[in-house]
DNA sequence: CCTCCACAGGAAGCGCAGGAGT
DNA sequence: ACTCCTGCGCTTCCTGTGGAGG
């Protein structure tokens, strides 16, 4: 029975669901991700036999899968429980959201009780519902923090934690951490280090055939069949495993060609679609980080756009190209005077140059220091983006 | 060659906010 | 509730550096 508002409202669109093209859809199959998901169910494995599970911690860079097969690995255990009725149980907790220890043992309460009104509850409170719940039903549990770099005071939960599997006479308590955050382990308390890390798997970057083949599945089932170019996938393909081997970051390209694709009145994705749909992801990844800048930083940004822009004071170097070049004394002074347009004090020259070095490492600005033809020892200051696009950017706030 | 320029970037110190200790 | 401590953002001061210009 085909429904008519579907056909009538899928007429002029090359999607087909798109509800799978969302980076909270997990698809039930995930590719070049067997291994990872077999070793992590190896590691809950022993929780089916009432025996202690070792805590896991999770690392890699996003959208690589690690939420993703956890939450596969979390669903299979929960299956499990049902079929064979085996006391374990999985909770899934996103700590960007719930990120201090007492919405974390809020969270895991509420799963212990459902149905029961625990906000306000002291945290001791929570706990021994915790913990009556593992007890009395002998329960194997495991608790999945992601972006657990995010919690408050993560050292005070793992305390809680251990301490709850010291008090317990039946039933377990273990954590799967994950964060995409590299330096996250060393910033540990060497005690929670050890606690959370008893067991650790790194998620390798997807390379390009593999971004090709998660790319092409998602397509199956979220575009219509035809829709999309055999070498617009590999042009997404190829520029997500550029970027890092991000996932999220080819559906999103996809996705953004296919909408160019619809408003273009096209009926198949192509390559040319994929290259603006890349324009404006990155556009979007620009703006959120200028729209984040400290006010400061955005006023000399301001300073070094609209010089740039200008080009009246604008010197001209490089021999070969005459690429527009800053100075940084001048950025300097234009920032001075974008500062008194706005009645805000300016900051010192000294922590200007601190400012332009921040711009840089967020890669707003590259930087080189003057050789020569350049009097004395300055540092050569370049926009990366258009001027124009970063004072729109600039603009959007205020 | 020396001097000067136009800065780079380290070190010390200052005022403030927020957390720990009592 | 109080002080004390610490970290942070920032200024001030200072020494270092490499080429331009005389």
């Amino acid at each position: 029975m085909a429904n008519v508002f579907e056909q009538e409202l899928s007429k002029n669109t090359v999607f087909l669901d798109r509800n799978a093209l969302s980076q909270s859809y997990i698809p039930d199959h995930l590719p070049h991700r067997e291994a990872e998901i077999e070793r992590m169910m190896r590691c809950l494995a022993p929780a089916l036999q009432q025996k202690t599970v070792n805590n896991l911690f999770l690392y890699g860079k996003t959208g690589v899968g690690k939420t993703s097969c956890t939450k596969h690995v979390i669903e299979k255990l929960l299956e499990t429980k049902q079929k064979h009725n085996v006391p374990v149980d999985g909770v899934y907790i996103n700590c960007a959201i719930n990120n201090s220890k007492y919405q974390v043992m809020l969270k895991v309460a509420e799963y212990c009780c459902p149905g029961e009104n625990l906000v306000g509850f002291p945290f001791a409170a929570l706990f021994e519902k915790i913990l009556n719940y593992a007890s009395s039903k002998n329960s194997n549990m495991v608790i999945v923090l992601d972006e657990i770099d995010k919690v408050n005071n993560l050292d005070d939960l793992m305390y809680a934690l251990t301490r709850a599997n010291d008090e317990l006479k039946s039933g377990h308590v273990s954590i799967i951490g994950i964060t995409n955050n590299a330096l996250f382990k060393d910033e540990l308390d060497p005690r929670s280090k050890s606690t959370l890390c008893e067991e650790e798997m790194v998620f390798p970057p997807y390379n390009a055939s593999q971004l090709q083949s998660i790319l092409e599945e998602r397509i199956r089932i979220g575009f219509k069949p035809g829709s999309v170019d055999e070498s617009a996938i590999n042009l997404a393909a190829a520029l997500s495993a550029q970027e890092s081997g991000d996932a999220r970051y080819a559906l999103k390209l996809i996705v953004k060609a296919a909408e160019m694709t619809d408003a273009q009145g096209a009926a198949k994705i192509l390559d040319k679609h994929v290259v603006t749909a890349r324009k404006s992801v990155e556009e979007d990844i620009v703006f959120d980080v200028i729209k984040t800048l400290p006010e400061h930083q955005k006023i000399v940004l301001r300073a070094i756009a609209s010089l740039t822009s200008e080009g009246s004071k604008v010197r001209r170097l490089g021999e070969e190209r005459g690429e527009l070049v800053l100075f940084s004394g001048e950025v300097f002074e234009q920032y001075e005077k974008e500062c008194r347009k706005m009645e805000k004090s300016p900051r010192s020259a000294r922590w200007c140059r601190e400012y332009i070095r921040d711009l840089e490492m967020l890669g707003l600005v590259t930087t080189t220091l003057s050789g020569k033809g350049v009097r004395g020892n300055t540092t050569l200051i370049k926009l990366t983006f258009p001027p124009d696009k970063v004072m729109l950017a600039l603009q959007r706030e205020n």
